[in-house]
DNA sequence: GCCCTTGTTACGCC
DNA sequence: AGGCGTAACAAGGG
C-alpha cells in the first residue's frame, strides 16, 4: 500500500514529467472534481512535482494536482510502472483500471503519459489540495516537537503515529516495523513515551526509512506482508525467543514481539 | 462465497 | 471543541 516511501518513489518517477505540457486528462467519472480536473489541465506545463507525507503534487503553471493513491494505486510514467508489485494490490496494469490519465503534447516538450491504475478504486485526485492539516512529514520528524505531540494523546500509540495531523507519510506497516525496530509497544497511551523513547524511535526512523526506501518501500522491511500472516518467531536479530502476535487497533491490524516490544523494557 | 486487507471520513459519545 | 472508538467504504485475492 502507497505510504510515504512509495508516494516518494512515485514522486522520483514523476519528475519525468516536468516541462511537458498536458495535451489531455481523462478523470474515472467518480471522482469528485472529475470535470474541474478535467477542464483545467489541458494546456498547462508541469512546473514541478513535489510530496506531503502520502500526498503527490503535480505543480503546474496555473494549479496544483493533487495525488493521493488510497490502499492500492500505482503510479505509471511513460508505461513505466516504478513499483511492480504492490503489496494488497495487483501487479496487472489493466485499461479499465486507469483512474486518471494524462497524455501530454509532442509538439511542445516530451510526449508520452502519467497514470494512475487502481483495481481498489481509492485513489483521490484534487485541484490545488489543502495540505494544512498534515503534520510534520516522515523525513522531517523532530523528537521534540513529535514529544510535545504525543503528550496530549491518551489513545495506544499505534492509533496516535497512523493520525496524518500528527506524521504525515506513515501508514500501517511503517508504524509497525519503526515501533518493532525502535522496542517499543504500540498499545501503549502515546503520552506515556519519555522522551529518551521518542528519540529512540525519530533516530530509528531517520536510520531505517532512508535504507527501506533504497530497497523497494513499506515491505521491505522484517514485518513484510508475508511474516504478517504467518507470525512466528520474532525475526529482530537482538531479540531470542520472542513471539509476534496481532492485534487491533483503530480496526487496523498491527503486528508485534511480545517480548522485545513489552511495555515493562 | 465469505473474509481479509488498506486510508480516510463520517458518526455518536464523552 | 476535540479526542476517542467504531463502522463504512471498494474490490481483488486467498
Amino acid at each position: 500500500m502507497p505510504e510515504g516511501l512509495e508516494v516518494e518513489i512515485y514522486r522520483r518517477a514523476a519528475e519525468a514529467v516536468v516541462g511537458r505540457t498536458v495535451a489531455s486528462a481523462e478523470v474515472d467519472e467518480r471522482q469528485a472534481q472529475a470535470s474541474e480536473i478535467r477542464s483545467a489541465l489541458p494546456g498547462c506545463s508541469v512546473v514541478g512535482v513535489d510530496r506531503v507525507g502520502k500526498l503527490l503534487l503535480i505543480d503546474f503553471d496555473r494549479w496544483q494536482l493533487g495525488i493521493h493513491f488510497g490502499m492500492a494505486g500505482r503510479l505509471i510514467v511513460d508505461g513505466f510502472a516504478p513499483i511492480e508489485t504492490l503489496a494488497y494490490s495487483s501487479s496487472q496494469d489493466r485499461p479499465d483500471w486507469d483512474r486518471l490519465v494524462l497524455t501530454f503534447d509532442p509538439s511542445d516538450g516530451a510526449a508520452g503519459t502519467l497514470r494512475v491504475n487502481d483495481p481498489r478504486r481509492w485513489s483521490r485526485f484534487t485541484l490545488n489540495p489543502e495540505v494544512d492539516s498534515l503534520g510534520t512529514d516522515l523525513f522531517d520528524l523532530d523528537p521534540q516537537r513529535l514529544y510535545a505531540l504525543l503528550g496530549r494523546r491518551t489513545a495506544p500509540l499505534k492509533t496516535v503515529l497512523l493520525d496524518q495531523s500528527v506524521v504525515a507519510g506513515l501508514g500501517n506497516m511503517l508504524v509497525d516495523e519503526l515501533l518493532f525496530q525502535a522496542g517499543i509497544d504500540p498499545s501503549r497511551p502515546a503520552r506515556s513515551l519519555s522522551l529518551d523513547e521518542v528519540e529512540r524511535l525519530v533516530a530509528t526512523a531517520r536510520s531505517h526509512l532512508p535504507e527501506m526506501l533504497a530497497s523497494g518501500g513499506s515491505d521491505a522491511g522484517l514485518l513484510h506482508p508475508g511474516i504478517r500472516k504467518s507470525l512466528g518467531p520474532c525475526p529482530h536479530p537482538d531479540c531470542r525467543g520472542g513471539q509476534l502476535q496481532r492485534q487491533v487497533f483503530g480496526g487496523r491490524t498491527t503486528v508485534s514481539c511480545r517480548k522485545h516490544q513489552r511495555f515493562d523494557r
